[in-house]
DNA sequence: ATAATACACTACTAATATAATAGGATTAAT
DNA sequence: ATTAATCCTATTATATTAGTAGTGTATTAT
């Protein structure tokens, strides 16, 4: 049960929005340099987090992308939603149709209770409560 | 985040053990059988039970493989542990001196806590528990 | 003793998913 | 027009997962 670049990645470059918030729209390129990612990986990870309405973007020439809303209305949940996809994937948990057993399948509830918990975690943070978090520190990079 | 076959498998094969508690070896075959599972995969998974002291195996004609605790002493994430490895794998949060920002980092506190959250949801429950929740079903599969 | 049974160990292969790269199209500012 | 940026699609490389195969070893029943 690891975490995906995807995810490690997307995250940090939020943040990174989070931290520019006001401040117009920041550069894929920027954001790839700050953080050793390469820009064309970024860019579908961006493409992702704007169709999840997350970011939106400015094209053309001093362009680049803003968070949608503003860093206390994102959850930590929607981001990671939207870039690893659900929590736990055991298909039964998300599909009540899958199997038959649902109603008598001891194991099944193991992985629902372990999705609600990380549900439950990443809903109570927003990119703001992270950012406070670390007011004190200046030129972080969310080097995960 | 998805859960392997391993774990999956893994965590009904226990739980097969689980009901047979007391009752002498369970054969590979039989859980196989039961659980829709190759023989051979199972063999694996049951190694690396073993190895983690949660099942031990009796050898030769008529051996088999017996939970090593009673069910109530085996806490799902002793088990998941064996088969899945460190809940959330994002290499700081099990290792302090991987990365140098680790007291800046805003993202890693995110993977602390969902690691937590996580264990601390598997770490209540035992094979046990487990069982006596389902205790009114019978021939049950855990067909996860 | 010997045959049958069942776990033990190691290596290999196939399938899938992840991670990343590449190239060209579109949009906007100058 | 030119430049700078996002947008879109396809492809490739790598790693992981899942599963198969074959041989070895211990134990029991006969």
């Amino acid at each position: 049960m690891k975490l995906s670049t995807r995810t490690r990645y997307g995250i940090r470059a939020v943040l990174e929005l989070a931290e520019n918030y006001g401040k117009g729209p920041v550069q894929l390129k920027i954001i790839a340099r700050d953080q050793g990612i390469s820009v064309k990986y970024l860019e579908q990870l961006m493409a992702a987090l704007k169709s999840a309405g997350i970011v939106s973007s400015v094209r053309g020439s001093k362009g680049g992308y803003v968070l949608a809303k503003s860093p206390d209305q994102v959850r930590l949940s929607d981001c990671f939603n939207c870039l690893e996809g659900p929590v736990v994937t055991v298909e039964c948990v998300e599909n009540d149709s899958y199997c038959p057993r649902i109603g008598d399948c001891i194991a099944r509830d193991v992985w629902a209770e372990v999705q609600i918990a990380v549900m439950t975690v990443l809903k109570s943070m927003t990119l703001q409560s992270l950012l406070d978090k670390s007011k004190h520190d200046t030129n972080l990079h969310y080097q995960i």
